[in-house]
DNA sequence: TCCGCAAATGATAGCGCTGTCAATGGCCAT
DNA sequence: ATGGCCATTGACAGCGCTATCATTTGCGGA
């Protein structure tokens, strides 16, 4: 409830400026930069402020220095705790170098994520931070006649807007599904939850791996619309046991499924890795904790937006804009969820 | 790089005026509610702003109608799947009413979430949604002078400063415990992670259930200073079967924790539930899907996001500051990982 | 035909800050 | 005592929009 009827209008510089006795313009200099204010002076205003309860309206602030002083992200969702690894290093990146970020929620759709440019640029934030290296025609256009350092991220790309900090999805779905082969798999599945194009990636990565060792994919293929999650793992696998000659091996596109998948197989009696040999991606924090511990794929998502958050920094200071790619890399991380069927069949 | 040296500066409003040759403020009606231009002059300017790739400078937009279109949600963290639901839902509600959001992380801080309050108020954010109900004297004063409705979430309090939605913790906690008592379990352990004020308040909830009905928890309660995970339910189930005389049920401070624990009884050979009872807390996605499937305390983020959502965007309207609280309370799910002590006797 | 009214458009004056340059005063070297 | 320099402080204009009121135009009814 209001406490009272007065219209109570906001206090602004001018207010704090009048109750110190010293101009407007000294008060905003106290609040920027206090060491260039005699301390009497300083602190006049400082107790002004406190007894009015100013606080400056950013929005001026914005206007008349043109600086915002604030940085965009586009993430295409909350939900993943990989975008909140991310988030979190290009948060601390950031805050400590005195800017705030917005982040912005694409929903894995090309035209949200134009909104989401189009509502940042219009804040004039002095950079972006952006999943992905696929965008409209027109959010590229965009993007390059805003003339502040983009930064594209998880993905490799030869045509990068400014810099593009990531890993290739399509290399490592290959090198992953490679691993399970050499391991002696045949019969590989791959599960997965919608398409976003990174996953898409990973899947092409599977194909071509699968295709040139003459292994037939057919079938083995399964996926469904749906966010990926444990409890989607767990549907999937219901999946893989229906089919026909059971693979040996499933690749699935994150450690999510994984997990879902491995808790699965104990409900049905199908031992992991013996039976049934499971591979992650991302690494996950319980990754290593599971029970079997589950071999993934480790990316580098605090690191990844640590280095895009630093670059922007960079770039903002210099105010130039420049090219240039960083690939991060991926490991693969053998542990007990994938058995190497050729030393067990030795033992 | 940039592409000449050209200074290219922004385009304004006046920009657009002067080419679809009109006056800037028919220009700014054109963008903000076209349809009350005629469609010749709104044809023009539409193509004019197409041309010259304009967009509005909302801080000056901001500044001139002292509306910022803008809320503000402070969230103690990013990682947690809990507070990623309830961003989802408010992002949904506030962008459907046509606001922005922008989320900032007080870290678990009271120091950091009164750096976040002044940020929003400096932002002239409309309304404030913030998690919990536990503030420094200075937000408090601060939030309360700022005229612009406030939504406490996640507890309750008697006190709030304009609207308060959430659940009783202590309640849900006692509750909790109350159900495994009943379940014939007389060593309850609790396991938590660092002590955030809700789980703190859980833990008083547990304490009072225990000493009411006569049970003591000395050397019960295993904490840790990390953040709850999968993992860290991992190493607090070594802290449990270590302790002499072993707890036969444990009550976790979120799902997280009991997943990890079960996990780990697993690997330890101990059975859940017959050797040990795990409940959980939030009722996570995966809970009913884990094998065993997790007993846990449902809340209803989602809900409870979108609800103060929706109250914070009926107070903008009205312009109206009103004193509310609702209760969203919570609902224990009994499944495989708690076991009826009492009727497995009797079988 | 003229008046009145509504719809469409324009002119003016800020919103609350900061960039820029000017003014002031104290202090030291000469 | 004088000039010059630095450290402080202030005056002024303007950032790019929008609220408000004023003006213009078109059209039906008296």
């Amino acid at each position: 409830m209001a406490k009272n009827g007065k219209p109570t209008k906001r206090k602004t510089l001018d207010d704090v400026a009048e109750l110190a006795r010293v101009s407007p313009i000294t008060v905003s200099r106290a609040l920027r930069n206090p060491t260039i204010v005699s301390s009497e002076l300083r602190q006049r205003i400082e107790s002004a402020v406190a007894k009015l309860g100013y606080f400056p309206n950013l929005a001026a602030s914005r206007l008349a220095s043109s600086r915002s002083h604030t940085v965009g992200v586009i993430v295409p969702t909350l939900y993943n705790v990989i975008f909140a690894e991310y988030l979190q290093a290009i948060h601390v990146e950031f805050l400590n170098a005195g800017f705030q970020v917005v982040v912005v929620n694409s929903r894995y759709s090309t035209e949200e994520e134009d909104e989401a440019v189009r509502t940042l640029l219009g804040q004039r934030v002095e950079a972006i931070i952006i999943v992905g290296t696929t965008h409209t025609t027109m959010t590229r256009r965009l993007l390059q006649r805003s003339r502040i350092p983009v930064i594209e991220t998880f993905e490799l790309t030869d045509d990068p807007i400014n810099v593009n900090i990531g890993l290739s999805q399509t290399k490592a779905g290959y090198d992953a599904t490679r691993f399970l082969i050499e391991m002696g798999n045949r019969r590989i599945g791959f599960g997965m939850g919608h398409h976003d194009i990174r996953a898409s990636a990973r899947l092409a990565g599977y194909k071509q791996a699968m295709e040139e060792a003459n292994l037939n994919w057919e079938g083995l293929l399964i996926s469904n619309p749906q966010q990926s999650s444990i409890t989607l793992g767990s549907t999937l696998m219901d999946g893989f046991v229906a089919v026909p000659n059971r693979p040996d091996a499933i690749f699935f596109i994150d450690d999510n499924l994984a997990l879902g998948a491995s808790m699965k197989c104990r409900q049905l009696n199908r031992r992991v890795p013996n039976e049934i040999s499971i591979l992650g991606f991302h690494d996950l924090e319980f990754s290593a904790y599971a029970s079997p511990s589950l071999s993934s794929v480790a990316t580098h998502r605090y690191e990844l937006g640590r280095l895009a958050a630093a670059t922007a920094i960079s770039m903002i200071k210099d105010g130039m804009l420049k090219q240039a790619k960083t690939d991060m890399g991926y490991k693969i991380v053998a542990r007990q969820s994938t058995l190497n069927r050729h030393s067990a069949k030795e033992t």
